[in-house]
DNA sequence: AACTAGCATTTTTTT
DNA sequence: AATGCTAGTT
């Protein structure tokens, strides 16, 4: 038993309030940094140690295995070990993947199913759309998977599916198909994980009674990203229907951090609760405990904008603090550059590398930023990124263990039946498939078939006949994985991968001698270092497991908090629930932050504000806004519009770091590039258009112009009435009387100008004109 | 059957 | 920019 003011001693009202309402069901809106995490544990450790519910009563569900490990660990330090054994923790996806392993006996799949992750199921679209000889081009398996991932976030089956329209009739059908394809393969998706659950409990009552006895007690984290699936399946739990049931289900979440609408979130879903659940009560978590009043301010005024929200007020008592440093770099490059400079600033000040974060829109942008950190020599960690488990190797691996777990698993099939090479092309895989739908045979099935040699060919269509050099090949793979699907039940995982990476020869394969070889390899010996935590199980038992670990495990769970001292970098959905004393959050810039995929649809637009809200209340003390007067996107480098939310900022909250115009920059490299400026609006501008006196294409110079382009050089006098106020104009100084300007126009177009004035003109010139070459 | 070059396409976020 | 895919070559 728990001393009771012992738990709740350092909770603050609403906090106690969320922690011991124990009865019917509850809502808590907890803003960012309020101490969401320390609520949920501690009302798990007073459920099972003030109210002396056994844990095994308690059902606590996180959306990222992180989530659910950092519960635990705080757990375990509250109700200690045997207790945590007891509780029921994890991922949606995890605890459907078990309860549908335990119940699969009333499933049209069996128990040893597998899940197919993002690369699987395009591969069993594409096979779909071959089956039903439609072109992957006007059906694109992404688009085609998208709407199947929709209906199913939905809760609607293949035969249940409506089309709106000619395309969505024939991604019905593929998708009917698709789902034959899974069955056939006894495979899950990870949709089907949650729509199967959701579907089971809503349908077989007697199960959902079982498991509303079994789990009197529900949690539920970051309630706002709950898809249609995820929210059936709690309803169904929490017996919203059963009048007279407990509802012991507590959900915890914040709608301006959903970020997830396009995996099928729904914040409404919170709406839906309060009306599911017409008695829950409602506690307001608005006391933030991480941020400076100012970051706070800046947050509030960002999210505000977003209509129909339950506003809340977030309030500190951590003081003013340091103003928003918003910053304007030439380009990525030094853009990175300069978080680079500002670390180290920081660091030599007394900072530590891990106490900063770098966060940004899209995983491609950790790429420049990586180079400038390994030059300047910066520790860091990358979160995400290439994933582990989608490296090539790493999936070979796999699918060779995949498929000797579950030889129907025929996606898993066609990635290793080739890999090393092994004289197995189209051909023979056509005349394979030929011979399995003639005898109603899986692939495999077929293929012990033919090494069996119980079917003479001449029987056979034409389709279906090998010659013997196929038939060679084919039956010495058979041969292997037979042999290799004998130690399954005999060797625990690590020594089944050993023995299976050496039957089939991927090893030696692997390991050509050149340098991507090893690195490959390096992979593959990682993959077997997990396999080992697996060593000590039944050996059917821990391969199940290492599979299911593999599909249901993101790289974001590896991360290592305050492991090593190094600067993170991550993307901000990664950054969710982490917070940092320094953070920069780098492009800034429309079409990055909103994302050029978001900016035309609003509710879209509404969830990257929510993105840019979530990353600056990572901030404890310091945040760095920086966005690119020019950047590189798709392979192609354009002038780049300051994102609009950066206008949503309370002028107050910021400190504007980019040099002003006639002001020298340092110039660091050949290419001078250095800060960009802004011209104040309110900066007086003559009447003409020019810009008065103190501004700097200016007094007693003789401009010399060059177009970006190599267009036609505009006249002095022109030249400078293309200056405006509100003008964002780019320079450097090169040396005595010497600027070299960039200034847009009208957004679309950069001109680069040089300003000459004082002595040894000729000289700067020609110096100027070859930078411009450069 | 395996390899190569050239082509096109495609780029968000994650269980 | 980087990747996947197709078609053509060895």
């Amino acid at each position: 038993m728990l001393d009771p003011d012992r738990l709740l001693a350092g909770l603050n009202e609403a906090q106690r309030q969320a922690v011991t309402t124990v009865d019917g069901p509850v809502l808590v809106l907890a803003g960012p940094g309020s101490g969401k995490t320390r609520v949920l544990t501690h009302r798990v450790a007073y459920i099972v140690g003030v109210v002396g519910v056994p844990a095994w009563h308690l059902m606590a569900v996180t959306f990222t295995n992180k989530a659910a490990k950092e519960m635990k660990e705080r757990l375990g330090q509250l109700i200690g070990p045997a207790a945590l054994d007891q509780l029921t923790i994890g991922t949606f996806h995890a605890i459907c993947a078990r309860l549908l392993r335990r119940e699969a006996q009333a499933l049209p799949f069996d128990d040893r199913f597998v899940i197919f992750d993002t690369d699987d199921q395009v591969k069993a679209v594409k096979q779909a759309l071959a089956d039903l000889n439609l072109d992957e081009k006007t059906y694109r398996p992404q688009s085609v998977l998208g709407a199947i991932s929709t209906a199913k976030n939905e809760l609607i089956r293949a035969e249940d599916y409506q089309a709106a329209n000619y395309w969505h009739e024939v991604a019905g059908r593929v998708y009917r198909r698709y789902q034959a394809i899974l069955r056939a393969n006894n495979a899950l998706d990870f949709d089907d994980l949650l729509l199967e659950t959701a579907l089971l409990l809503k349908e077989d009552e007697a199960l959902a009674a079982r498991y509303r006895a079994r789990y009197g007690f529900l949690m539920v984290d970051e309630f706002q990203d709950t898809n249609t699936a995820q929210y059936a399946m709690l309803r169904s739990l929490a017996a919203a229907e059963l009048a007279d049931a407990p509802h012991n289900l507590c959900a915890v979440g914040d709608e301006d951090q959903s970020i997830y609408r396009w995996r099928g979130a729904d914040y409404r879903n919170i709406m839906r609760l309060r009306k599911d659940f017409p008695g829950i009560r409602v506690i307001l978590l608005e006391q933030n405990y991480r941020s400076s009043q100012t970051i706070l301010d800046a947050a509030r005024s960002v999210i505000d904008v977003n209509a129909h929200r339950t506003k809340k007020s977030l309030w500190s008592e951590l003081g003013e603090g340091d103003k928003i440093t918003v910053f304007e770099a030439y380009d990525e490059q030094e853009e990175a550059a300069y978080v680079v400079r500002e670390i180290e600033r920081r660091v030599g000040a007394g900072a530590r590398y891990g106490d900063c974060a770098v966060m940004y829109r899209t995983n491609a942008q950790s790429r420049v930023l990586e180079d400038a950190f390994v030059r300047a020599r910066i520790p860091y960690q990358l979160v995400g990124g290439t994933r582990f488990y989608e490296r090539r190797e790493v999936r070979d691996v796999l699918a060779y263990l995949r498929f000797v777990h579950n030889p129907r698993d025929e996606i898993a099939l066609g990635r290793i039946i080739n890999v090393p090479p092994r004289a197995i092309g189209p051909k023979a895989l056509s005349a394979l498939a030929a011979r399995a739908k003639v005898a109603g045979l899986s692939a495999w099935e077929a293929l012990c078939d033919l090494a069996a040699g119980s079917t003479p060919d001449a029987l056979l269509p034409p389709a279906a006949q090998l010659d013997s050099r196929g038939r060679t090949a084919l039956v010495r793979f058979q041969q292997l994985m037979e042999e290799a699907i004998v130690g399954r039940d005999l060797l625990p995982v690590d020594q089944l991968l050993d023995q299976v990476l050496d039957l089939s020869g991927y090893a030696r394969w692997l390991k050509d001698g050149t340098e991507e070889g090893e690195e490959r390899w390096e992979n593959v010996q990682e993959l077997r270092g997990l396999a080992l935590e697996y060593h000590h199980l039944p050996p059917q038992e821990g391969l199940t497991a290492m599979l299911e670990g593999a599909a249901l495990t993101a790289d974001t769970d590896t991360l290592a908090t305050g492991v090593a001292d190094r600067v993170t970098l991550l993307t901000l959905h990664a950054a969710k629930g982490l917070e940092y004393p320094v953070v920069f959050m780098p492009g800034l810039e429309e079409r990055v932050l909103p994302h050029s995929r978001s900016i035309d649809d609003p509710e879209a637009l509404a969830e990257e504000r929510r993105l840019f809200y979530v990353g600056i209340t990572r901030a404890m003390r310091k945040l760095y806004l920086v966005h690119t007067f020019r950047r590189t996107l798709y392979g192609s480098s354009e002038l780049a519009d300051p994102s609009r939310f950066l206008k949503d900022l309370p002028a107050a909250s910021l400190e504007q770091r980019s040099k002003s115009l006639g002001q020298v920059a340092g110039s660091r490299s050949a290419a001078g590039r250095s800060t960009t400026t802004t011209w104040a609006p309110s900066r007086p501008v003559s009447s003409t258009g020019r810009p008065s006196t103190s501004a700097p294409p200016a007094a007693g110079s003789a401009p010399q112009t060059r177009h970006g382009a190599g267009g036609p050089r505009p006249a002095a006098p022109a030249l400078a009435a293309q200056f405006r106020g509100g003008d964002r104009v780019r320079h450097s100084h090169f040396g005595a009387g010497v600027v070299v300007s960039s200034l847009v126009k009208d957004g679309d177009e950069e001109v680069t100008v040089a300003f000459v004035g004082g002595a040894g003109v000729k000289k700067l010139m020609q110096r100027f004109a070859k930078l411009e070459k450069v």
